[in-house]
DNA sequence: TCGTTTTTTGACTACTTGTCAAAAACACAC
DNA sequence: GTGTGTTTTTGACAAGTAGTCAAAAAACGA
């Protein structure tokens, strides 16, 4: 076949559509009953195909979490990238990267458990070269956006790096900070018991806790912090707020 | 039997030295290959014992889990006690369980494999109520200390909390930076490539611009945290300290 | 030495991932 | 429609898990 009428044959876009119809049973096992609750069988069973079949998509299991992770990650570079052309001092594109983050949580809360699930077995050696590099990438590029700001912080005089503090450091301490803090509110189910009764607020503020205390200028107490992330909301994530809307109607609809 | 011999019949020891054989050879099993790598029928073959007598002691693959777990979160309620103990102002307390927490990942570093493990799947909800209670208990004393130094701290004036800013935002930063740091630093084999080369001191680095974030005084600048580190560590930790230094001898000998 | 109690065993069930030869479905020429 | 070659789908199969339980073995007490 030297042309074709469309850019798929209607096979390969049903093949396409069974793959999508794969990755959605399986985000919703994990999220039911974690990495555990994942299996093969069940979802041939489930999408009334045999095993082998689901087995064409996806070699093993791992290459299913990959996917699923994966898809996720390329969301987060997107919301990242469009964050840090935020027009603004470097310290307000950094709370635009933050607010992109809070944004990606609440619209994708299953991968928080994906992310885990892949970061305990030795998932990654099992999954293709194809799919592993693919995360690193996105990785990279996440880290590559954020160390952008950081250094534009620096070059602007808004932030001084010196001695032990360089612009990895900053980065760490803001993946530490928003990791650590995620995954508690994910899998700490008496957080509300200990205090914290709005964990995407508190990991927020305790990021610029963070960064005043790096010296990151202009200080908290120097910005309007409410009217900035409403401000960004509104100029660069209009259609994923109003996506997180439709979400949280569905949601109090069903319970 | 009326009085014994000894606290325990001579049967009753050798079950016991059993259970810690089984315990160390799964703590072996899940550093080698993650959660995956621990099998229930290994074990057995293993220890040369059959899999009903591993099941006497350990109802389930989860029971083991939460053992582990268990006896990390004991010695790490110990240490963060003994360093809460410090005599100084609120800040030098602090920094002391900081080191403690340090030294606690540096003698055990095979936990933070087991803590996320059991974060993933549902091994809590298996687990005998015993041993969740267990955790939950060692988890609150932790808890509870920090969150008695910063109430010092803020008794003592050295530390101002006000509206969002309370105890258990400052006690859930810490928690998040060295939680999410240290999984990162277990987890992400390429650290160093991202410019983190002593991820240990990194996360040390962050917690104190953290607090100096909160304006918890006296501010880093204003404390020789080298020096007072090195004092807590001769003061409060000196076993734990040769410990490490015989660990780190042996470790060296092994590669 | 013998009966009783406790401990240990390994075959068993029910499940898992992953494979692969054979069967079914499909595409296409005539 | 019919025949033919290719692709896709299937489900029985192997090899491995967790957990159970009746029966065998060991320990104990008199």
């Amino acid at each position: 076949m030297v042309f074709m009428k469309s850019t798929l044959t209607r096979k390969q876009r049903e093949v396409k559509e069974r793959e999508g119809r794969i990755l959605e049973l399986a985000r919703q096992m994990i999220v039911q009953d974690g990495y555990h609750g994942l299996s093969m069988d069940r979802i041939a069973e489930a999408l009334e195909y045999s095993k082998g079949t689901i087995y064409q998509h996806f070699s093993c299991k791992e290459e299913i979490l990959m996917a699923l992770v994966n898809q996720s990650m390329q969301r987060r570079v997107d919301l990242f990238r469009r964050a840090a052309a935020f027009q603004g001092r470097s310290r307000e594109r950094m709370t635009a990267i933050g607010a992109s983050s809070e944004l990606f949580c609440q619209l994708y809360p299953d991968n928080v458990h994906v992310e885990h699930a892949i970061r305990i077995t030795s998932i990654k050696e099992k999954a293709s070269e194809q799919r592993r590099m693919c995360l690193e990438r996105c990785e990279a590029s996440c880290s590559e956006i954020v160390r952008g700001v950081i250094s534009d912080a620096v070059a602007a005089g808004d932030l001084a790096v010196e001695g032990e503090v360089g612009v990895e450091q900053v980065a760490f301490g803001l993946w530490s900070l928003t990791f650590g803090g995620y995954s508690i509110a994910a899998t700490s189910p008496s957080l509300a018991n200990l205090g914290i009764h709005d964990p995407i607020m508190a990991i927020r503020n305790n990021c610029n806790r963070l960064l005043d205390g790096f010296g990151w200028k202009p200080l908290a107490k120097d910005l309007d912090l409410p009217a900035l992330v409403e401000r960004i909301q509104r100029e660069l994530f209009a259609p994923e707020l109003a996506q997180l809307a439709e979400l949280n109607r569905g949601r109090a609809r069903r319970g």
